[in-house]
Formats: structure tokens, C-alpha cells, sequence
RNA sequence: GCCUGGGUAGCUCAGUCGGUAGAGCAACGCAUUCGUAAUGCGUAGGUCAGGAGUUCGAAUCUCCUCCCAGGCUCCA
């Protein structure tokens, strides 16, 4: 009898009778793993578990508590979904139900345009279980192009899927296609089909550690002019204990939330009588951003960048000669017409009124580089649907500069300039990094394709040589130009888009703005525009973030707060208070109408990072007691002068008390 | 902009069948003087998001508008 070989992950080889599965060969190698298999990767295919073998072949045997088995589990999971729904509302059209991060999806369309309540998903969550605990095998069928068509003739998403991927479209958007000949099916043990690539898990058994989120409205192929469908979304895990951990980790997410922190701690608000996406800055948080702009204008100081300012309005003609109107309009609040019959606009950027600083007299290459940098309050009709806290507004204050060079000191430039954001970021806090390269956006862009390459070529490699992990992101750019986005990894995993650096060649020759090179010809600067916090608004919303609202003690609103024991010692409590104060700290103080233990859990409550606790003992000694952020046992006796020590260098190093 | 779900005191939330509104915290007043996460008593606080409708009567039912959340689309 013949045999065949494959090579496991280890490099070890299996000799397995001709027509052998991943089954029979997880099953060789042990009863535990064949118990635990849901799937194999052939060659870097995954494949059913009943798939013959491929003689040769690289075999792995996939197991849940893996990237590519949770990924078939989730996906498995969605088919269940979409199984339960067709059960509940016969007639229900399927869309696509691909695994996602942390679980999966399905998108709906349901018989009469119905919409799915939240009540529902219990319902649709009984069925699941229900399919489940009937322990139904997911089995592959192959059919052609015209056979698909027929079988799913009652499931028009499907037939739009299986023509597109015929007429030779992209199958990766549609997330679930047949490869390149065939269309394969899933079908379970009742009536319900659905078309798949595959893998799925041998039995609906497999399944169960799985929890409906929520249901949403998506368009379908994402394409806003298309009907939209009603997706749900589930959370899926191999295990109960991973489910549940992902659950907490949701409750902790939450916990950070800005917008409940920024409320909580009392930094910022959105006033309903604003509108959206407005929000204004309580003292607290007024405090806060204060501190974040002047340590960035202390770095940009010394930076060599010269500081410029800009009205928020202005005439019509400036967004025109920008290009503004034609590609950014959608973005902009409608004009003001005044008396004269002219438009006003709220300005949406910055860069049209650096570009007429720079034009306000005659340049020489002697100036360049020339960095102008201004914090300047922008507005943008962002749709309603799309504001979110501070992170997505409609007024924002931008941390903006230009740099106006010549082609030779671009690339010298842009090097430096990436290193001046990375350490900028990293004195806030933020150090785990990755950069984007975002390319020319199809058919939204100006320029010639020579200084679309050469943007983008120079963008590439100052990146490159930055070290850092680079991703590309096709068709991400602005329609002047090409740029680099700093993403950072916050204290939770999340990434966020921070600084943008653009390059671009077209808006000094909207402008005509020119300088005199040693040639004594004009000659054509090239523009810089970078904004290293992006908004002021969203950067602190990340850091608000970044920090669960435990804000190093630079930052902090309020630094230190004193209590006194007794009302006794209130006068000495200010004394402290005013000795801090004159060194430059902000500190409050709390006078003795309550309890001690009542005005600690307050300033607990506001993580504030010193609570100093004085008595009797501190009076006759000029000591404190110390009670830092974090910290479970407070320090007794500590003098002022060592207080006022430590706190001045937590303070210049940017630390918090919880690294102490 | 679109889909789903929301909006009750400054905050967090109750409010039954349609019968004109309640708690805790916060605020304010008085008392309390205390060594590390909630002292006691009292007072005040509401156009139930706004408007229209149904009804003898609306926080509650219907419609419109505004605002919020989660998604989609878009994006810093």
C-alpha cells in the first residue's frame, strides 16, 4: 500500500496511507490534538480537517487557542449567525459574514425591510445555541460558476459575489468567494447553505464561546451609495476564559473612555446648545492643554521654528487659489455672504494663510528652511454621524507648521523633522510606534505624476531610515501630496494616528511662491505641512486615554493638594501650599470642615498625584505626610524640603508617582 | 448623511396599566475637629431634551426637530 509523506511545523516527516486527512493525521500524532483540531494548513492554505492530503506537503494541524483557528472559529460562528437568522426570518437574505478582530460579523437583509431590534439578538442567540447543541457537520460542496448562480438564485448578494468574482474582481473585499475556478459551499445538516471558501470547523459543536454585541447599519460593499444592510456583530473565543477576558478588557477600555473621564474629572464638556463635535474647556482641562501647548511651543522654539498667527475666516478667493474648494469643500462649513456680495469661509486648514506669510515679501534661499508654526483653530463640517468626543470635532486647534525648503534640503528636512516628533511624542508618554506612508489618492489629486513619485519616493525613504515598522497605506494621502503618519500604540494595545507629515509641491505653485537662490533666479520652494499632536483636542483625548485619566504629574490640573488634620492646622496646610506655589506648582488646599478620610477619598476621586496629610507631628517638626497616587501606604515625616526635591524632578522628568 | 438604541435634578439612575416625579452622590446651611478612600442632621434643586398631536388627563402613546451612544461611510 502507497504512501505519503508530509513535514510537520517541527521539520519531522509523517508517512500516511494514500487519501489520508488532516484528521487522520492529527489523530497519529495524538488523541489530545485530534481532539483539539478544527483545521490544517497545507502549504499555507487552510483547509478542512476531511480534506485529503497533499503528498509532500508542509502540514500544521490548526487548534483554537491560535490566531488562524480563532479566525476559523469566528467565521464558523458568523455561518451559525447566518444560519439562526435565515431560521428565524425565512427569507432573509445573507450577505457576508467574514471573522473580524476579536469576532465576527454578518450582514442582513431582512423580508419586508425589517430591521433587527436589540431584543432581538436574545432571540438570534437562543437559536445560535440551539444550532450548536445539535452538533451539525459543516460539510464542503463544489459547484461551477452557473451551478452557484442556480443554487443561490433566492440569495441575490451571493450571485452579485459569485459574478464579481467570475467577471475577475477583487475577491478580497468580499471576504467570502470561491478561489479561482470553483465556487465551494457549506452546507449543514438542515437546509441552510452558504457560500464559502473555507475552512470551517468540523461540527457546529465546536462552537459556543461566542456573545452577540450589537447590531449596525453597513452599506453593502461598504459603498454608501448601496442599500444598507443590518449587520450584527458577535464577540468569539476559543475559550469561556478568553471570552470573558475580552470582556473585561471591553470594561477597561471603557473605564478610559475620554469622554466619561473628561466629565468625571471635570476637564471638558460638549454643551448641547453648541452643536456637535464643540466642545469647550473647563478650568481643569484648560489647565491641561495649557501645559501640552507650552511645553510644544518650548520644543518648537528651539526647534528653530518661528511663530505665526491666522484669522479664522476669510474671502473665498484663498480656498479657491488653494484648491480647497474643489477638493475639500465637503469638509467645509457652508460661506458667509456678506454686504459686499463676498463669501466668507471658516478656514478648514491652515497652510493657504502660511503660504501668504511666506509671500508677504520677496524670500531668499538664505531663509530656508523656513518653519512657521502656529496653533491654529481649523473647522470642518465633518458629517453627524462621524464626531466622537474630542477625538473627531468640528474645532479643533491643530499643532500646525510649514516648512518652506528648497528640493536639496527636503530630504535632510524630513529626516530631522521625524526625529523631532518622535521625541516630542515620547516626552508625553507615548513610545511604542509605527509609520504609514499614505500614497496618492486615486482620482482626487493634483499635480503631475513626476512629483507625485518623487513625493513619495523621498516620504518612503526618510521613513525607512527611521527604523521603524513601516505600513503602506495605497491612496491614504491628501491631494496636495503624499504623507507619513505616526501611529502609536497606547498603555492598552490601541493604535492611534498621531503626527502627519505631508509633502507638497503644488501649493507653492498655486501661490507663485518663489524665492532667490544663489543663481539670482526665482525659484520654487517645496512646503512641509506636519501637525505632530494632529488636534490639541485629540491628542489629549488620547492621552486621557493612554493614561486612564492618571495624568503625569507635569500634566496634572492639579499637582498637589493639602490637608489639614485638624482646622488647627489649616495655617500651617497653607504655608506648604504657598511654599509650593512659589516654586511653580499648581496646589490646592482643602480646609478641615470634614473629615480627613472624606476629603482624601475627594482628592483620590480627581487623581490628583500628592496628597500631603499634616498634623500635629508635621506642625512641630516641618514635615508631611505624603500620600502618593497609587500608592496604598502613605509616608509619614517626609520634609517639605525633600517633598519639594522629589516633586521638582518628577516634575522635569515628566514621571508620575506611580513609577516611584 | 444612513441604520439601531437612547435623552428624567449638576452626576449616576428608579419611575408599574396613561392619573401632574423619586433615590444616592454632588451643592447649600448648621453641627462635628477627625492622621490617610464616604461624620450627622437639615434645605434647596425638574418646561421629564424641544415642539406638535391623541386623550378628561402624557415622563409614559404618535409624529417632527435637536442632542448622545454603537456601527457604516468619511477622517486629525
Amino acid at each position: 500500500m502507497s504512501d505519503l509523506e508530509v513535514e510537520l511545523p517541527d521539520g519531522s516527516e509523517r508517512h500516511l496511507p494514500v487519501g489520508s486527512t488532516g484528521r487522520d493525521l492529527a489523530a497519529s500524532i495524538g488523541a489530545r490534538l485530534a481532539k483539539d483540531a478544527l483545521a490544517i494548513d497545507e502549504n499555507g492554505i487552510l483547509r478542512d480537517l476531511v480534506a485529503p492530503l497533499e503528498d509532500g506537503a508542509r502540514v500544521a494541524v490548526v487548534t483554537p487557542a491560535s490566531p488562524k483557528g480563532r479566525e476559523i472559529l469566528r467565521h464558523s460562528t458568523a455561518h451559525v449567525l447566518a444560519q439562526a437568522v435565515t431560521r428565524l426570518w425565512p427569507g432573509a437574505h445573507y450577505a457576508i459574514g467574514p471573522a473580524i478582530e476579536n469576532g465576527f460579523y454578518y450582514d442582513f437583509s431582512l423580508p419586508g425591510g425589517a430591521h433587527f431590534s436589540d431584543d432581538d439578538l436574545e432571540r438570534i442567540d437562543a437559536e445560535m445555541r440551539r444550532i450548536i447543541k445539535e452538533d451539525q457537520p459543516f460539510t464542503r460542496h463544489e459547484y461551477s460558476y452557473d451551478e452557484g448562480v442556480q443554487l443561490f438564485k433566492d440569495q441575490p448578494f451571493k450571485v452579485e459575489i459569485i459574478n464579481a468574482v467570475r467577471d475577475g474582481a477583487s475577491g478580497e473585499d468580499l471576504g467570502e468567494v470561491a478561489n479561482a475556478s470553483v465556487v465551494s459551499t457549506y452546507s449543514n445538516t438542515d437546509a441552510f447553505v452558504d457560500l464559502c471558501r473555507g475552512p470551517h470547523v468540523p461540527s457546529t459543536a465546536r462552537l459556543g464561546h461566542f456573545k452577540l454585541m450589537r447590531v449596525a447599519g453597513a452599506y453593502w460593499r461598504g459603498d454608501e451609495k448601496r442599500p444598507q444592510l443590518q449587520r450584527i456583530y458577535g464577540a468569539a473565543w476559543e475559550s469561556k476564559e478568553a471570552l470573558e477576558a475580552h470582556l473585561v478588557q471591553l470594561e477597561e477600555a471603557e473605564k478610559r473612555d475620554h469622554r466619561k473621564l473628561g466629565q468625571e474629572l471635570d476637564l471638558f464638556s460638549f454643551p448641547s446648545e453648541l452643536g456637535p463635535g464643540l466642545a469647550v474647556f473647563h478650568p481643569k482641562g484648560g489647565t491641561m492643554r495649557r501645559v501640552m501647548e507650552d511645553y510644544s511651543r518650548a520644543r518648537h522654539v528651539a526647534g528653530g521654528y518661528e511663530f505665526v498667527n491666522s484669522p479664522h475666516i476669510t474671502k473665498a478667493e484663498l480656498f479657491e487659489t488653494s484648491g480647497h474648494l474643489v477638493w475639500f469643500a465637503d469638509a467645509m462649513y457652508p460661506p458667509m455672504e456678506l454686504d459686499d456680495g463676498q463669501n466668507y469661509y471658516l478656514k478648514p486648514m491652515n497652510c493657504p494663510f502660511h503660504t501668504l506669510i511666506y509671500k508677504s515679501r520677496q524670500r531668499s534661499y538664505r531663509e530656508l528652511p523656513l518653519r512657521m508654526f502656529e496653533f491654529g483653530t481649523v473647522y470642518r463640517y465633518e458629517k453627524s454621524g462621524a464626531v466622537h468626543g474630542l477625538t473627531r470635532v468640528r474645532g479643533m486647534t491643530q499643532d500646525d507648521a510649514h516648512i518652506f525648503c528648497t528640493r536639496d534640503q527636503m530630504r535632510e528636512e524630513l529626516a530631522s523633522l521625524l526625529t523631532f516628533v518622535l521625541d516630542l511624542l515620547r516626552d508625553f508618554g507615548l513610545n511604542d510606534f509605527y509609520l504609514e506612508l499614505s500614497t496618492r489618492p486615486e482620482g482626487k489629486a493634483v499635480g503631475s505624476d513626476e512629483e507625485w513619485l518623487e513625493a513619495e519616493t523621498t516620504l518612503e525613504s526618510v521613513a525607512r531610515g527611521a527604523g521603524l515598522e513601516l505600513v503602506l497605506d495605497e491612496g491614504g494621502g491628501a491631494f496636495y501630496g503624499p504623507k507619513i503618519s505616526v501611529q502609536a500604540r497606547d498603555a492598552i494595545g490601541r493604535t492611534h494616528q498621531l503626527s502627519t507629515i505631508q509633502l507638497d509641491f503644488q501649493t507653492p505653485q498655486r501661490f507663485e511662491a518663489s524665492y532667490i537662490a544663489p543663481d539670482n533666479a526665482r525659484h520654487r520652494p517645496i512646503m512641509i505641512h506636519r501637525a505632530l499632536f494632529g488636534s490639541v483636542e485629540r491628542f489629549m483625548a488620547i492621552l486621557i486615554e493612554h493614561y486612564a485619566g492618571n495624568m503625569p504629574t507635569w500634566m496634572s490640573p492639579e499637582q498637589v493638594r493639602v490637608l489639614g488634620v485638624r482646622d488647627d492646622h489649616d495655617p500651617y496646610a497653607q504655608r506648604v501650599a504657598d511654599t509650593l506655589r512659589d516654586d511653580g506648582v499648581r496646589v490646592g488646599i482643602e480646609e478641615a470642615n470634614e473629615p480627613l478620610g472624606a476629603r482624601i477619598r475627594r482628592a483620590k476621586l480627581e487623581k490628583i498625584p500628592y496628597i500631603l496629610v499634616v498634623g500635629d507631628d508635621d506642625v512641630a517638626k516641618a514635615t508631611l505626610g505624603v500620600n502618593a497616587r497609587g500608592s496604598n501606604d502613605p509616608e509619614r515625616g517626609v520634609t517639605l524640603e525633600e517633598f519639594r526635591r522629589r516633586l521638582a524632578e518628577e516634575i522635569a522628568t515628566h514621571a508620575s508617582p506611580e513609577e516611584r
